[in-house]
Parts: structure tokens; sequence; C-alpha cells
DNA sequence: ATTCTAACA
DNA sequence: TGTTAGGA
């Protein structure tokens, strides 16, 4: 599927990703550091997004809304990533679509998100207790 | 105008 | 996590 290709282009500054996630600037950069996500950079340093970026700061929004900590949340996303099929990386970044281009990937974004039911997990609170 | 990192009266 | 300082 020559699909995820775009799926992972880095399209979105910060500010159209708290937009769409409703996450602070600092949750999301967070949870970078946690190593949940890793955005693509510009020359400048500033974060480009992918939808995936996007798909995925959605999931973890959705968990720590059901009181998964971030330990839990890592737990749940390597779950997950073993279930998938692995997808080899992005080379070269690329700056900017227009945004004619944006809107249309968008909402082919958007009636994925909503057709593809995620999946709800039982995981919450201090993970950590139960690890072993 | 936006975003970035580092740090905490 | 919020917020702010100081840069780019």
């Amino acid at each position: 599927m020559g699909d995820d290709f775009r799926r992972n282009l880095p399209l979105f500054p910060m500010g159209t990703v708290t937009q769409l996630t409703e996450l602070t600037p600092r949750q999301i950069r967070y949870y970078e550091q946690q190593g949940l996500i890793h955005p693509a950079r510009t020359q400048g340093r500033q974060r480009l997004f992918s939808f995936n970026d996007v798909d995925l700061l959605l999931r973890i929004k959705s968990l720590m809304e059901k009181g998964v900590n971030i330990a839990g949340v890592k737990e749940v996303l390597r779950e997950q990533k073993q279930t998938s099929q692995p997808m080899r990386p992005l080379g070269p970044i690329k700056p900017d679509l227009s945004k004619a281009e944006v809107y249309k990937l968008m909402k082919r974004q958007l009636q994925e998100l909503s057709s593809r039911p995620n999946q709800s997990h039982l995981i919450r609170g201090e993970l950590s207790r139960f690890f072993h």
C-alpha cells in the first residue's frame, strides 16, 4: 500500500496539531520526550507532524483520559506495534503542501479515523504495579 | 505571529 | 502539567 507514504508526510506544525488533538503543546512535546511520537523537524528545528503522528496522539489522549499513565500508554503502544504490520521509515522531509492538498488529505484521514473504531483497553492507573 | 528549549515564585 | 523567559 503506497498510501502510508502520505500518512507519514510531515505536514502540520504544532499549532495545527493542538487544534486537531486538543492537546497542549506542552503535552505533545512531553509525549515526544517519552518516545511516544517522533515528528519530523524542519531545518529551523520546528516540528512537522504527519497523519500518523496525529492519529497516535489521539490514541494517547484517549488512553490518558481513561486514566492510563505514560508507562501504561507505552505498554499499549508496544503491544499494538507487534500486532500491526511493520512499515519502513520516511527518508527526506518535505516542508509544506498547499492548503488544498492538506484539506484533501485531512478529509481522507477523518474518514478513516471514524470508520476505524479504536479498540479500547482495560489497562489503567499505575500499571507499573502489575508489571512482573 | 509561531514555535522551541529549559526551568520553576 | 502549567507557565514563563529568552531565542530563532
